[in-house]
DNA sequence: CGCATATTCAACCAACTGGTTGACGATGCC
DNA sequence: GGCATCGTCAACCAGTTGGTTGAATATGCG
């Protein structure tokens, strides 16, 4: 048991944790430089990277005195295809990715309200 | 926030779900039939059904005295969307999927010793 | 060295989760 | 009607989660 999926789907389910994967997507961030746009503490912070940490879904890497946090996005690959075994899913379908992206706000309610608009 | 991606993440969070979707699969199940592989009580198995429900993954129907539980794959579409959003995954493999099936063990610890041999 | 920055650790808290058991409301059947 | 079956509800419990704050540990910099 404690099968492979569990933790992925598990570190999936938070919207402030898809939140940083989204950001990460775009480039490798330090730990502080995630939690910037966020409402909560860096603690708070630190640990939700720590679960996606343990998930597989990033890694961090300590460069002098700064953790730099990378996308693993093959860590997705497992639940991926498990799920597109139910529904035979069209193929990938990037706009509609796009559009969720968007209509999260980045994934979370980035409540210390407007961010980097740039960031879109 | 409340994201709709929330609660179907959290819902396939947890091993016994994913079982649960897993044999419906095959077919609909009422109840009892879905708690019957399961070394866990009837209750916990209609709770775990609530919160397929809840996430959209299932569709409880009551037909005389037992309810059927039948599959929603389509709410599945969103957070696989998303996922494949990050690493430009092959199209569907449906080989890998059920290799995954198989190592769960249809997903979940079937603790009740050896369950029915005809799910493979 | 001494200070500032970057990050985690530890203790704590409220809320949620996954499980239990026992009682209860519906429904079907003789 | 009376009984068995199907399923949920309610109360409870232990463990986990997501957050807090304050102290501790590195590391870089003048």
């Amino acid at each position: 048991m404690t099968n492979p999926l569990d933790p992925v789907f598990a570190a999936l389910a938070d919207p402030t944790r898809r939140a940083i994967l989204t950001m990460l997507l775009e480039d490798d961030m330090a730990v502080t430089d995630v939690a910037e746009p966020f409402a909560i503490s860096l603690a708070a912070i630190s640990k939700h990277l720590a679960v996606l940490a343990d998930a597989g879904l990033i890694v961090r890497e300590k460069r002098g005195r700064v953790i730099w946090c990378k996308l693993e996005p093959d860590a997705m690959r497992g639940p991926s295809v498990w799920m597109q075994g139910f529904g035979q899913f069209e193929p990938v379908d990037l706009d509609a990715f796009e559009r969720f992206i968007k209509a999260e706000g980045i994934g979370a309610d980035f409540s210390k309200e407007n961010r980097d608009p740039d960031l879109d």
